[in-house]
DNA sequence: GGTAAAACTTAGCTTTGGCTAATTTGCATT
DNA sequence: AATGCAAATTAGCCAAAGCTAAGTTTTACC
């Protein structure tokens, strides 16, 4: 998960460069510099997954428990202790929360931030799933992958959909 | 992306263990066990989601354009060639593609069986976003990310809301 | 207060999926 | 047939996320 910086410097058009027998067929494709688009914003999309899952869950934990527990947050993940020490290191790197060695973990400002929008997100997505007559444990699943592939638009389609209650 | 086999030796259940001041709030949380199998889901889902993509793609490019070449995968992915090279050696590693050297790829019938799944999943939930009132373009972006973290449950009930067409 | 268990860290390994730079191969055009 | 360009490959780099095994620190309990 890098896409460093392609620089997008030529990435050839290869097109109508017919080589072997394919004089351009009926091509009903949609046009390739979309469809680059489209996978490059998933990519992207993939690179932040694992960030707004811990913090969405560091946020819960803080709120429902009264701390966030690496020891925690690996049960919840499913993970284990070395992998959830790295990943926290990695968005204490970033700047989205604070720690000390041995004691549980802060979210910072912007760390709190991005986690009550996951939270938001997360919570639409599932109403949304739940309302479109989903059962309560697959809604919860499926909701924990799609939120993080649900634009801005298609959230707000979501929410209308689920209503408000 | 790994999840090699943690064998699910123990875990510590690390329940009402009580550290520092957090006398077990009221937590209305998930059941650990539950939470920690979605997120289980969800990357079981992502390891096959770079797959998934080549190949519904490779299908793609062979039903449109005559065959599916490295050079017009890339571009269409919006990754450079190298990459291309190295995912598709796996694809073939994994008995999904067949490929000679400088030569064009295509799908052995395990590959194309999960292509043509995931076309119609694709469709399927194109048209679901679509139906919803979202815009063409985000559609397909979304869908794009979507798709990999649809169960079967939420696909059929896409595909109910979507309609026949 | 000492000790054992639990929690956390560190070190080191693996795979995936990106990239650039350099090389090799195939093809088309002269 | 030679040559040049496009396509593909190879080599090698990197970061993210997973893991196990082993060591360290904290905490709980007697
Ligand atoms: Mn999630
Ligand atoms: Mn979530
Ligand atoms: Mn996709
Ligand atoms: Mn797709």
């Amino acid at each position: 998960m890098t896409d460093q910086s392609p620089v997008q410097a030529d990435l050839p058009a290869a097109d109508t460069a017919g080589g072997a027998g394919e004089e351009a067929r009926a091509h009903e494709m949609r046009a390739p510099e979309m469809q680059a688009e489209a996978f490059q914003a998933v990519r992207q999309a993939r690179r932040s997954e694992v960030a707004e899952d811990y913090l969405e869950l560091i946020a819960e934990l803080i709120e429902l428990m009264g701390e966030a527990r690496p020891v925690d947050i690996a049960t919840r993940l499913g993970v284990r202790a070395p992998t959830v020490a790295k990943t926290l290191d990695r968005l204490a790197r970033d700047g989205l929360i604070t720690r000390a060695r041995y004691r549980s973990v802060f979210l910072t400002e912007e760390g709190r931030q991005i986690a009550e929008e996951c939270r938001r997100r997360h919570e639409i997505v599932v109403r949304f799933l739940l309302r479109l007559g989903l059962d309560q444990e697959t809604a919860e699943q499926d909701a924990e992958g799609i939120e993080h592939h649900v634009s801005a638009r298609t959230l707000a389609l979501f929410a209308e959909f689920a209503g408000r209650d």
